[in-house]
DNA sequence: GATTGACCTCGAGTCTACTCAAGCTGTTAT
DNA sequence: ATAACAGCTTGAGTAGACTCGAGGTCAATC
């Protein structure tokens, strides 16, 4: 029997704080969340809301901005149908990463070229 | 023969806009760049300060917050004595960039979990 | 002589993703 | 019964790195 789980509890079980958990919601990362009329309006979480928590949480984990998690949310709601249209929001996130990536290693190779330069290997930045 | 550059043209010789090369200058990250008191205060621009802004850019580039580079800017004009401080820096920056690096291919693995599971490949996040 | 264009200063606005303060309600513990 | 605790809302603040608007000066051009 389950009677729901209060916003403390979620951030216990996610590890996101209750801030950043009222956030995505006033941001519309997750579907409404129910309140407890009895009780000062308080949220009511279901098993189900964990589940999308963990779901948005685990695409902010990839670096993916909030409006496309937003997006991606918004298809999921609607079904099965959009389940391409999802895939594809990953695979251009997917690129983007694999830019930022090279972009990075382009810039280490920068900062050993200017960490030789101070040790009077090269003569240029 | 040389007059020094008007801000238009370092902005064009350096691809930084204008805003971009004042805030630099308020913000301690270039030396003072000289007025043209004739001319409305409008600042004068070296080859010196050619250099320092590519310098800057190039540090930019790699990633590196302005307080950063506004500390190895401080020690380059202090002298050479600095250089073991400056390369410190470097190293410390070239960590974090690696670390970067290290996180973003996590975050890939994370992607491509994901697509797999849109692909009903796998079962989890 | 009026407009255009490049420059100036100062201060405010932008963006992202939170993070928190103030002021209030209701439940639980002493 | 009084305090501590967990929750609520609204709205503001934070950080980093710009980016720009308003209002003004000056020289050149039409």
């Amino acid at each position: 029997m389950k009677t729901g789980f209060k916003i403390g509890d979620v951030s216990d079980k996610t590890g996101l704080t209750i801030y950043t958990l009222r956030y995505y919601e006033k941001e519309g990362l997750l579907p409404p969340i129910p309140r407890d009329k009895q009780l000062n309006g308080k949220r009511i979480y279901s098993d189900d809301h964990i589940f999308w928590i963990e779901l948005v949480r685990c695409l902010r984990e990839t670096g993916m901005p909030l409006d496309k998690i937003r997006e991606i949310v918004r298809l999921s709601i609607i079904g099965d149908e959009t389940i391409e249209e999802r895939k594809s929001i990953l695979f251009e996130h997917e690129k983007a990463v694999v830019e930022k990536i090279e972009d990075l290693n382009k810039t280490l190779k920068k900062i050993r070229k200017k960490i030789a330069f101070y040790n009077g290997e090269t003569d240029k930045c």
